[in-house]
DNA sequence: TATGAATGAGTTTTCATTCAT
DNA sequence: TATGAATGAAAACTCATTCAT
């Protein structure tokens, strides 16, 4: 029962299309800083070396954009919005499980035609330069995975244990799967990126045989 | 059967120089980075920080490492050698599980004792930044639990599917413990903790119901 | 028969970029590193004096030079340049006294009107800062000067000796001639001038009584 | 008529044999200087490879000068003082050419025994380092040579023109035989080295047919 | 006298940002 | 809106010199 994936539209979606050339600019802009910040890192990427990918001017760039962290923002924003949507665009009635892989899979095809959009929202060494609004928008994706979890739990599906954490742990497992569809070690359609997603759902999965190789004992001070 | 929880040693334990103060310095250095690294980051810490912090001066470093990448290369080996001390510490002939469910809480004690240490290693949006030798180290610690779970999966208890993917899911997820141990979220003692190391287990698991929700289809071109 | 000194072009010519002001920037900073390091030295230069001479800020130097040591050899091939061409604007054809003495007079004039240029080019503490480009040119300046005297060998007019002694020999009495012209102590009208140029063909003419004042003795162990 | 080249003493001779050993080791230090100046230049070498090369601690420097400028200076004086003594071993009666080429050979002597002492005298891009009492050291040898020159200009041995003008020319050839000497490219007992002297006296000896390729002409404003 | 770790002022260089055009 | 030369604050790093031992 898949959701025949499509491919996904134009990224980042422009906000308001004014003039034709103003709206292209400011898409180049975006595209060249997009693959510069996630192939070579935020602080190795210049601003000069934007501007020269875009093909325009250095001092454009501030027509567009207050600063090149305001810049990483927005895309960062606009990248998390992408999987955001991806997510409410599942119908929320279905069953925990299909529900997430669901989700997934349309994770993965973003992976696929913007591995970028999803080095930056998942693989991201830039947490540390995410201004407050991102992290709320980094938050939002985290609780929208939380609230399905959580809907699971209550109906038996998911184990015991916080929904929180059990939308920590699935995400971590999804990340890996996203990164190596990004960078194509896992063709979407090969068993490794299915692994990949069934063990994200083992591990939070209820009505499993759970018994601890040992009890826990608290570490000395 | 827990290893009594033993307070993992100075960190890192500085080769040869044992004079005096020559090693107090160098200590102080270590210390001051290792702390700034993995509050603010790499980029955003700079030798005047580390400097003020370890109460030396700025030249001073430079006496001690021959740059700041450097030092933040010697520090990860000095961690990462931490983590995999403790794999070593192992009995090679427990079961999978036990082995890797020993490994885990040796792991989470030092993050319980050695917060930064964690960070650097689990954390790290260092990667880019790792010379050739401490990306070897990386991979040893990586390989070490690929060949455990390997003998895991020839003895049957590890799911089919590569052992260097499931090696990766375990380690995300035991990723996220240690992160949560290391910033004090997760108590040692608490069920938070022990249900990620259950989850990466299951993660991995042989014997489990795992029919898919749904078949893979591949994107559309 | 003089050829009438014309006073030599601005110095250096920079290559292309012919807009407004970037080649007044340009100028005025090799003017100003020119200046400080033939009054100074090279390495009693800093970058901030450059930049306070130049009536520019610091990282200004960088959008036109990628390093100090850039701007040197800039500067160097450019002046080597002026006395290279001086060469070549003579007759090959003249006998080679006459052509060395045209030569050493038209260097005279780019030394007293372009003292600096002079001095990089033939004081020049500067050697072992040279790249090998400005080796090549250096050696081309030297090269030239020696297929003169080669040709003033083959003729007779030369005394017995390899071309490349006499070469260097003569530029060395030249040299003092131009460093003399440049910093004002002999103006080149007066007799000392004329007899330092004398001075340097007799070095290595021939048909002079050369015997020499007792034999050569190799020393002892 | 030649001196026998005597190899020249130790150098450099340090002034008040003190202790043994104290002595000794302001002599490595200053060997190990004079090495590394004359190689790699002065600006080139740091105080910890001074110290190391000459196998002693950083700090001890500073109890035998008080800087590395004062250092640089001593060296240079006591190389100086060498080559002004080969002045004074000479016969103040001899003919004017016969005593420039004793002196000529003698140091060449001590640039073949000594040639580091030799670059550091003549080749020297260290000019701008010396301080007062180094630049009156420097002017006693010139002075030296000057007054030779002069006696000659009396006995009609030397041409018309200033003996200061004569002097210079006479130390820039010489100049080149030495550094050519000191870098083993000309050995003392071939002729290269002989006719650099010869070509020396020619360059200042009366007596010749020194009509002018052309009058000199002033350069125009 | 000798040591050598520590110092800190000073160096070159980078680069996000500005602004006159 | 676009340009790109110029800016200057701040970065990493150097090294002659000091000083407690």
């Amino acid at each position: 029962m898949t959701h025949p994936p499509t491919p996904p539209g134009r990224f980042p979606t422009p906000p308001p299309p004014r003039k034709r050339d103003a709206q292209s600019t400011r898409e180049k802009l975006v595209r060249a800083a997009l693959d510069l910040f996630t192939s070579q890192g935020y602080h190795e990427t210049t601003t000069p070396q934007i501007a020269r990918r875009a093909g325009i001017a250095e001092g454009t760039i501030y027509r567009h954009f207050s600063s090149k962290e305001q810049l990483l923002n927005e895309i960062y924003r606009a990248a998390a919005r992408l999987f955001i949507q991806s997510i409410k665009d599942t119908s929320p009635t279905a069953p925990c499980r299909e529900r997430l892989e669901t989700i997934a899979k349309s994770w993965r095809t973003i992976a696929h035609y913007n591995p970028n959009a999803a080095r930056l929202v998942f693989q991201s060494q830039i947490k540390p330069l995410l201004d407050p609004r991102s992290r709320e928008t980094e938050n939002e994706l985290k609780s929208e995975i939380e609230k399905i979890i959580a809907a699971g739990k209550a109906s038996g599906q998911v184990r015991v244990g916080s929904a929180e954490t059990w939308a920590a742990v699935w995400l971590r497992v999804i990340a890996l799967m996203l990164e190596r569809t990004a960078d194509k070690t896992w063709p979407p359609d090969q068993p490794a990126s299915q692994n990949a997603i069934d063990a994200a759902w083992l591990a939070i999965a209820a009505n499993q045989t759970t018994a601890s190789a040992a009890p826990t004992t608290p570490p000395p001070p």
